[in-house]
RNA sequence: GGGGCUAUCGUCUAGGGGUCAGGACACCGCCCUUUCACGGCGGUAACACGGGUUCAAAUCCCGUUAGCCCUACCA
């Protein structure tokens, strides 16, 4: 009987949440899902001087927002919280448990003490490098001068030591690198705790170090991370072995690159996940636009072939997705795809799921509105790129028009459609099939065509020739509003 | 420098010895239309380079080049 599977999210809160390490979160999330296992977060904070509490909240708000919900780990808001049964899932929180197992590997000679200063290593280092070799602890040209043998001063604070194997090749199968091979002589005995405080004290141990304790401790059986880690694998599988545990499965997942192909940063525009939120972006279609950077769902073995099978819900995503089917190469970010696979979320999403997500981007007058009300104004603006284009379709409901537009005043109110205008004010029915028979009638009487007066009232009611369809946008404003506005032209 | 990963339209990708190299986004054109959009139809556009193997290479092998990652008492 095979494991229940256990994916983690492991990031460092050092700042915003990356939009790829969200999506490296989304693949442990949907493999975790489609598996029926659990799904961990897990927050690296060993770095003292960059980790900081707001930025643990950040990292559970953006993973929230994005609807990555996780099994086990922190409680937001509650730093000294936690739910699942191997916590706590902070690593400062689990300083205990990594200074036993650092003493076990020192009791069995696994792992010793070394007491080179930074100093001395400094100048050791650039005498290797001056030689235009690799510098390798007590290894190379630095063969002979480590701590490994030499007899400990126990009166000195010291860093550890891991006790890695010379020769050969460690292997790292991964399910989406294949298997991978590294040259045991080209690593070193690295350091799995820094200098600590005092004489015979343990330090706080390093990044691999605390993700194998981890990851075991966590029963995590498929290790989902970006492939910027595949190199430090190889440190981290001997490790397990020293532990007596079986190795979990690997998969690398390539990393997201900016339009230019650059590392996604700053000048590309939006990296936090923050930020796209404030775009006005669905969270579904940020799963699925990240989904789909690296990942091909195929169907039936095919891979999807139409602009329809692009469109995945979670479910379908959940069911699909399998990690023989990402690439191993990088993907570059591209907005234009995340613009259009919102859109169509929007189109095809009902007006009450959509409100929610609309909320934050309207003025508080929208709850004191009916729901019918709710329903037009969405359903109305429902074919805009983004939440923030609906909230900016939608002014003209809750504000009289500030500016207008002048060329289309001209053109559009005209002396002729000024008395057509006027009869507009005076209709009372405003039910969409009252309107439209009022409005039909009236431009019978003047002869006018639909454009003439559609535009016409466009620039007299929302101060420009744009917006919603005519009915809608008359009873958006509403008969006394349409009145009020109306009249300054007639 | 050493080690590792990667390479098909502008972008995301399908294909993995014989295909007109397929799709999606973007772009362009046409149609629809009360504005803006939506929608419908159509089009432009790619196997990084060089050697092999083979009757046949985008596909297999070897190099080269380029990009990225690791090479920290960062994660």
């Amino acid at each position: 009987m095979s494991r229940q599977v256990v994916t983690r999210f492991a990031p460092s809160p050092t700042g915003m949440l990356h939009i790829g390490g969200v999506r490296t979160a989304l693949f442990c999330w949907l493999f975790a899902r489609k598996h029926g296992g659990r799904f961990i977060l897990r927050i690296e904070d060993t770095d003292l001087s960059r980790s900081t509490d707001d930025n643990i909240r950040i990292i559970e708000e953006g993973m929230d927002w994005c609807g990555l919900a996780w099994d086990e780990g922190p409680i937001v808001g509650e730093p000294s919280q936690w739910k699942g049964p191997h916590g706590p899932y902070r690593q400062m929180q689990r300083m205990d448990r990594y200074k036993a197992r650092i003493q076990e590997l020192l009791d069995q000679g696994l792992a010793y003490r070394c007491r080179c200063s930074k100093e001395t290593m400094e100048g050791r280092r650039q005498a290797v490098e001056t030689a235009g070799k690799v510098f390798q602890y007590n290894r190379g040209l630095d063969a002979g001068k480590g701590c490994a043998d030499a007899h400990h001063d126990a009166s000195q604070p010291a860093a550890i030591r891991f006790r890695m194997p010379t020769g050969g090749d460690i292997l790292v199968p991964d399910l989406i690198k294949g298997d991978t091979r590294f040259p045991a002589d080209s690593l070193d005995d690295w350091i799995i705790a820094r200098t600590g405080d005092g004489p015979g004290e343990i330090g706080v141990p390093t990044y691999n170090f605390c993700v194998v304790v981890d990851d075991t401790h966590m029963q995590v059986t498929h290790v989902i991370r970006g492939d910027d880690h595949l190199n430090n694998t190889p440190k981290q599988i001997p490790l397990f072995a020293a532990f007596g545990y079986d190795l979990p499965a690997f998969a690398h997942v390539p990393m997201i690159l900016g339009a230019d192909g650059a590392k996604l940063s700053k000048r590309h525009g939006a990296t936090s996940i923050t930020e796209y939120q404030a775009m006005g972006l669905l969270p579904s279609a940020v799963r699925l636009a990240l989904a789909r950077l690296s990942w091909t769902p195929k169907i039936d073995g095919k891979a999807v072939e139409s602009a329809e099978e692009e469109l995945l819900t979670d479910a379908q995503m959940i069911q699909l997705f399998d990690l023989d089917d990402c690439q191993k190469s990088p993907a570059r970010f591209d907005m234009d795809k995340l613009q259009w696979l919102n859109q169509k979320l929007i189109q095809r999403a009902s007006w009450e799921t959509l409100e929610p997500h609309l909320r934050p981007f309207v003025p508080e007058i929208w709850d004191q509105k009916p729901a019918e009300w709710r329903a037009r104004a969405i359903q109305a603006t429902q074919k805009g790129k983004s939440l923030t284009d609906m909230a900016e379709a939608l002014r003209f409901a809750f504000e009289r028009p500030a500016v207008f537009d002048e060329k289309a005043a001209e053109k559009f109110v005209t002396p002729a459609v000024k008395p057509a205008l006027r009869e507009v004010r005076d209709l009372t029915d405003y039910s969409h099939e009252g309107l439209e028979a009022g409005f039909n009638a009236i431009l019978e009487r003047h002869g006018l065509k639909t454009k003439d007066l559609a535009q016409a009232l466009r620039v007299a009611l929302c101060g420009k020739p744009v917006s919603p369809g005519i009915y809608d946008t008359l009873m958006l404003v509403g008969r006394e509003e349409v009145a009020a506005r109306l009249d300054r032209w007639i």
